[in-house]
RNA sequence: GCACUCGUAGCUCAGCUGGAUAGAGCACCCGCCUUCUAAGCGGGCGGUCUCAGGUUCGAAUCCUGACGGGUGUACCA
């Protein structure tokens, strides 16, 4: 349910019943419980316009307030500002909708639109290294969510496949036959053997260079060779696509050489729009305001990023028709962005209509504040990082619970995964932010297993209950008031953190619908003896709306529950 | 040099479309298990929101400047 919306809608009314114009009015979330559920606090701002005493102005909206039995309770407060309570039968009467509803009572989108969220991005040169990590998961939680609003979500993998270093990379690889292929498991390895090879064999460093121009000029048997290149590396990729529990397939996967064939017209395009220049030899776009300029094609005719990513941006806005089109990438490329995005507006590559967003994020640090490295200072591989995560969660769930090795093992890499996404994703991703192992896997804070826990205790009770709960949801205090009111409120913390492209906003909201539930849990007892029947089937279904909500929160970070922990 | 970005409790971080006494977790101290998972809950300690100005009835939040950290800065991606 889109409550503030409704909660505005009756402000808004009350203007109108008042006849008092004011071009913007939102209520805001109470700062605190004693302050109600909403506030508004607009009457001090219009007071100077108006001329009036603001709580003068406060009074004029309460007395033209129809509450529709939505709103309990309305009180001006302090200087003006307007507290509102909501009506304890209407907030259950929502939540009891909520219950009865499979997604929660959330609608899908009146206008969706088609969006492309550009993520992971591996290069296939390389193996896929905590860099990695944030733009995989960030990107793959707005996917999820554009999804779950109702947007036609097109995810678009654009993975590094074409360079020089591949001339070297497919020489190598004819060069080491059938045990190329068992090398090529540590491609770390290949890159680095390769590399030697190239730097101490003169004549296979010929052969590199020679292979470079065979795969650009559709030579077949480098294409060849190629292609079994690109497949066994993207074979890694999706390794840990599956490990992580991304949602990314083979479908998704749109090259850099699939944009091959449209660049000289790209170049063409922005010489007939009159924005190219020649410079040193290179073709450029000089930008108002911008020292440096675009390089769309170098002196030596070949072409950059910045010309693969104009034919990626003409591509995704007029051939897949995107309306919005989301980069998830490192917040260091924010000046490539901001400049291939004008450029394809002002060359009207991207019709004026359709946003394009830069989903910057952070680097990943150490304890140290160093940028996370190995021991030896080399990169840490992704899948490394993700198997210790599970090893780590393995020992950290020393259970009272006597668990099978299958389900061990299976909580283990859940609940591991689970916190390596959740820690990541709880960050501002703007900041970098410090990995720490203990932090993310205690069961402290705003963490993934203080939500599993909760999740857990819910199910655990449910399976004591053994019952269908059938009945109907009565807010009794007023934790229940705050705990059904928050639960209410995951719509528009959904709609804001897809606006903004903030995951952790979603993981802000879920820590303190937890935080609300277990102090539930701890003061109204469900089960025990003494809770009559009425209560009892209305705490037991506000502790399912509760787990419910978690679940598909964590599900929207691409994070599994469990049921018992 | 120029541009971008960050600076909130000892540590890790929320809050930033301006609102009431700035919030969490960790750490430290004190309470709560004979019945729903104590991996929990309650309480305490801890802040000139880097600094200086400005706008405003009101600034952690907006603007300007300084200081400090990070990043980027034409033919790599």
């Amino acid at each position: 349910m889109k409550l503030k919306e409704e909660v505005n809608t009756l402000i808004k009314k009350a203007f109108a019943n008042a006849g008092i114009e004011a071009d913007s009015i939102t209520v805001t979330d109470a700062t605190k419980p004693e302050f109600g559920d909403y506030q508004f606090n607009g009457a001090m701002a219009l007071a100077k316009q108006l001329k009036q005493n603001p709580r003068q102005i406060a009074q004029t909206i309460l007395d033209n307030l129809e509450t529709g039995g939505m709103v309990q309770k309305a009180e001006i407060a302090g200087p003006g500002f307007i507290n509102l309570w909501l009506n304890p039968e209407w907030i259950a009467a929502s939540c009891q909708n909520a219950e009865e509803n499979d997604r929660l009572g959330i609608g899908t989108r009146s206008n969706p639109i088609k969006a492309v969220v550009d993520y992971s991005g591996p290069n296939m040169a390389k193996q896929m290294h905590v860099g990695h990590l944030r733009s995989t998961i960030i990107g793959d939680t707005l996917a999820n969510l554009l999804e779950f609003l109702g947007d036609e979500v097109i995810r678009q993998n654009h993975i590094g496949d074409w360079g020089t270093q591949f001339g070297m990379l497919i020489a190598y690889l004819e060069e080491m036959g059938e045990e190329g292929n068992g090398s090529l498991k540590d491609l770390e390895q290949f890159y680095k053997d390769a590399k030697s090879r190239f730097d101490a064999d003169e004549a296979f460093a010929d052969k590199a260079r020679e292979y470079v121009v065979k795969i650009q000029s559709g030579d077949a048997h480098c294409l060849t060779l190629w292609k079994k290149f690109i497949d066994i590396s993207l074979g890694h990729c999706e390794e840990v696509y599956e490990k992580l529990d991304v949602n990314l397939s083979r479908d998704d996967v749109r090259a850099e050489s699939f944009y091959n064939e449209t660049l000289a017209k790209v170049v063409e395009d922005l010489d007939k729009a009159g924005m190219l220049q020649e410079s040193d030899g290179a073709q450029c776009v000089f930008l108002e305001g911008d020292e440096v300029p675009v390089i769309v094609r170098k002196s030596d005719g070949g072409y950059l990023y910045a010309t693969t990513d104009l034919a990626a941006l003409y591509y995704r806005a007029n051939v897949l028709g995107a309306k919005r089109i989301s980069y998830v990438v490192d917040a260091r490329q924010s000046g490539h962005f901001k400049q291939v995005f004008r450029v394809a507006k002002e060359a009207g590559f991207v019709p004026e209509d359709v946003k394009l967003e830069h989903v910057a994020f952070g680097t990943m640090m150490d304890k140290n504040g160093k940028p996370f490295k190995t021991r030896d200072g080399g990169t840490v591989k992704l899948i490394d990082l993700l198997d210790e995560a599970v090893v780590r969660a393995k020992a950290a769930i020393t259970s009272k619970e006597n668990y099978s090795e299958e389900e061990l093992e299976k909580i283990a890499r859940i609940v591991g995964i689970g916190a390596v996404k959740y820690a990541d994703l709880a960050i501002n991703r703007e900041s970098n932010y410090i990995f720490d192992w203990d932090k993310m896997l205690s069961f402290e804070g705003n963490t993934s297993l203080y939500m599993q826990y909760a999740y857990a205790r819910i199910q655990s009770i449910f399976r004591k209950y053994g019952k269908d709960v059938e009945g109907e949801i009565v807010i009794g205090d007023e934790l229940e008031h705050r705990l059904a009111v928050m639960l209410l409120r995951f719509e528009d913390v959904l709609n804001k953190a897809a606006e903004d492209a903030a995951p952790n906003q979603i993981t802000t909201y879920l820590y303190e619908l937890v935080t609300l539930f277990m102090r539930f849990y701890e003061r109204n007892p469900i089960l025990k003896e003494g809770v009559d029947e009425q209560t009892r089937i209305s705490r037991l279904m506000l502790a399912d709306l509760t787990a419910r909500t978690i679940k598909q929160g964590l599900a929207i970070l691409g994070i599994q529950v469990v049921d018992r922990l």
